[in-house]
Order: C-alpha cells, then sequence, then structure tokens
DNA sequence: ACCTGAACACCGTTCAAGT
DNA sequence: ACCTGAACACCGTTCAAGT
C-alpha cells in the first residue's frame, strides 16, 4: 500500500489524482470495451470516463486513439501466436493444418471484435506502435513455420512461401467471413464442422478428387 | 427541363431549392467520396455539404448513415458479380476459378474502399436495404455457379457448396489481406502474380500441383 | 511528471418550421 | 412533399493551467 517513500508533502495517499500505470489501465479498459461496442464505436472518451479519469489523460500515454488501437492489435496478434502454437505442438504431424485452422478459427471467434480491429482499418495510420509490426510479423512466421513442418517443404523456399500465403488466406478468410455474418452458415453448424467444410472444399478444388484429374 | 407541370404558384424554376432525385446524387457523391476518405470517415454532413444540402435533408432519402452505406454495399455487390460474370464467361474451361479469382481480386484493388465497406461492419444493423441482401446473396449463387460448373459437381450437392465456401474463402481470404496490407508483399509483384501465387499454395497444400495454373 | 478544464472543430440525428 | 436551422448529445484533439 504505501507505495512511495519519497512522498514529502501532503497526506501519503492521495485518492483524487489517479496515479501511475494508467497506460495498462486504459488499455485494459478498452479491450474490455471493445468486445462490447466494437472497434468503429470504441471512443477514447468513453474508456477515459470508465476508469475515472479526462479525456485529455489518455493524451500522455498515447499519441492518439488510433495509437492506443494499435496497441490492442498488437496483443491481439501475440495471442493469437500463442493460440496457433500451442495447438499446432500438440497436434499429430499429418493433421497440423487442419489443427492451425482449428485454433486460428477458433480465436477470431471467441474475440470477433479484436480480430476485426487486427485486420481492419481502424488504426490506420498508427504502426508506430512498435509491438504491433513484431508480433504481426511473429504470426506469419508462425503461420510459416507451421505450413512448412507439416508440407515437408524447404522453409524459405517458393513452395513454402506460396503454401503459407495460402494458409494465412484459408484462415482469414474463413474468420473474416465468418464473424462479418457474410456465409450464410447452416444453422447447427459448429465451429469445426465449418472449417472442416471449407478444408474439404478446397480439397475438392485442388485435390485429386476429382477436379483437374483428366481420368 | 419543365418538370413540373403541375406547378400552380410561383415561378416555373426554383434554383434556390435543389429539386429532386436527392437520393441519386447523395448515393453518387458518397461513392466518390469513398474511395478518398475510406468507409469510416466517410460523413453524411461531408457528402451533403459536397452536393450543397443541408445535413438533415439526407434523412428523408435514408434511414440512416448506415442506409446509405448499405445502398452503397449492395451497388458494389451488384458490380462485383457483373465483374465475375463477364470474365467467367469468356474464360476457356478448366482456366475458370483462376479467371474468377482475377476478376474478384481486381474489382477488390481497384475498389479498395468499396470493398472494405462490403465486407466491413460499417454499416451493420443496416440490412434493410432490400436491395443488400439480395445483391449478396447473387453474388454467392453466382461463385457457386462458377465453381460448380469448373469442377462438374452436380450444383446443389454437398460437394458443391463446399467447394463454393472454398473459392469465397479464397478470393475474399486475399483481397481482404492484399486490400488491408496485411501481407508482405514482395515488390514489384502484379496483382495477377499475387494471385497465382496463392493458387499455387493452396495446390501445393491441398494435393496435386498445377490444377490450373498456367503451364 | 502527470493530470484537468475548457475549448475547437467535427460528428449523427431529431424536429419544429419554412417553401 | 421536400428541405432548412437550430439544437442535442456525442466525438478526437490541443493547450494553458493546476498539483
Amino acid at each position: 500500500m504505501k507505495t512511495v517513500a519519497k512522498a514529502k508533502t501532503r497526506t501519503v495517499d492521495r485518492p483524487t489524482y489517479h496515479v501511475g500505470h494508467l497506460d495498462t489501465l486504459l488499455l485494459d479498459a478498452a479491450r474490455a470495451m471493445l468486445e462490447e461496442v466494437g472497434p468503429a464505436k470504441l471512443s477514447l472518451r468513453a474508456v477515459s470516463a470508465r476508469i475515472g479519469v479526462s479525456p485529455a489523460a489518455a493524451y500522455h500515454h498515447f499519441d492518439s486513439r488510433a495509437s492506443l488501437l494499435g496497441h490492442l492489435a498488437a496483443q491481439g496478434f501475440r495471442e493469437l501466436a500463442v493460440a496457433v502454437e500451442e495447438r499446432a505442438a500438440t497436434a499429430a504431424p499429418g493433421s497440423l493444418l487442419r489443427e492451425a485452422a482449428l485454433a486460428y478459427f477458433r480465436f477470431a471467434c471467441r474475440n470477433p471484435c479484436l480480430y476485426q480491429l487486427m485486420f481492419g482499418p481502424e488504426f490506420i495510420g498508427d504502426e508506430s506502435a512498435v509491438g504491433l509490426a513484431d508480433a504481426r510479423t511473429r504470426s506469419f512466421t508462425l503461420v510459416q513455420a507451421v505450413i512448412a513442418k507439416d508440407s515437408g517443404l524447404e522453409p524459405g523456399s517458393g513452395g513454402a512461401r506460396s503454401a503459407a500465403l495460402a494458409g494465412w488466406v484459408l484462415g482469414h478468410g474463413l474468420a473474416s467471413l465468418t464473424i462479418q455474418g457474410r456465409l450464410e452458415r447452416p444453422e447447427g453448424l459448429t465451429d469445426d464442422q465449418l472449417v472442416d467444410r471449407a478444408l474439404q472444399g478446397f480439397a475438392i478444388l485442388f485435390g485429386s478428387s476429382g477436379v483437374s484429374g483428366p481420368a
């Protein structure tokens, strides 16, 4: 409780001024409100009010609303990477693609607004958040590694990169369409079933299941 | 010019009041501004000002900003469908998937903000725009038809629907990631090359290489 | 160093009132 | 019927001023 020893004037406790670590308080409040109202309507004023601080206070910790949102997005990329990583670690080789896709898709479904923020235009022009570019690159590198591992391709080769691109497109396409409700999903279809269906579709389009075979 | 014959009072021309078809004027102005400022910052006030009309005027033609945006999105879905349709019509069987993907991707790249609007959360809650649901359904149906045609699947069958899902995911995933700049695209790579690369990646992931790619 | 109050230039939306 | 003016309740952002 006795936080600062160097308090040389006044009473020890000052409950009127909000003390330190306002940045994390802001971030936490924003994260909580994000899933309530969505990325577009998340206002700096509202999150400031939520933690009982003036609207201007945030500007001592973040450059702008976009910057705050950028930090949130970076958090998201880190969590997404972890989720995929964990799942990929305990997956049987051969089913790695499916497991990674499942983990990716579940993360998006469980944090729809955060996911929208990560891949949406909301915090464009930020990029200042050092963590963002890193976290994003790390996510992509991870996908690449998972894909390369399962397909037995030389990591870094052209094939591995094309495959990683495809994997990323698959995960994001499905997640994005689902979250935005643009899919005409048959009712009663679980998340896992939807992923399997998409994988099945790709197998039909690109596989040996009778598409291209001249046989 | 002499629009109304029943003008029984006053002078025939009234250049001070903005006359009729304000709805299409609004829509056109919004469409133009959309690609300038993006869906998030497209304000009803600004488009009203652009055509020299009061901010409140728009509410006699649209329920809300979301509704205006919904109409714009519907326009987009119709244009997208046309673009894919045209391309698909003049494509050699076997390369239909690639041609459709190219058309889809190009439309998105040429109208990035419109595309973002169509698949973004900006006009959620609208749905009132009758044209929207229709236009969207029509787009999806078209993709389904194209896919089914090329893969030789029974239209309406489970396989055809899975394949259509995959096709949709492919197109949207690639377009969305590209437009949002989340892709680490090697410089100098053209749109077409990017599409081919993704197709190649899918071919690697899901089976035989070289389904419909070039050589 | 950290936060507040007040202001500025914007929003979407409503509603009485004008023509 | 169609449009305006003025108002309400919001925004993001800045900046002098307080502690």
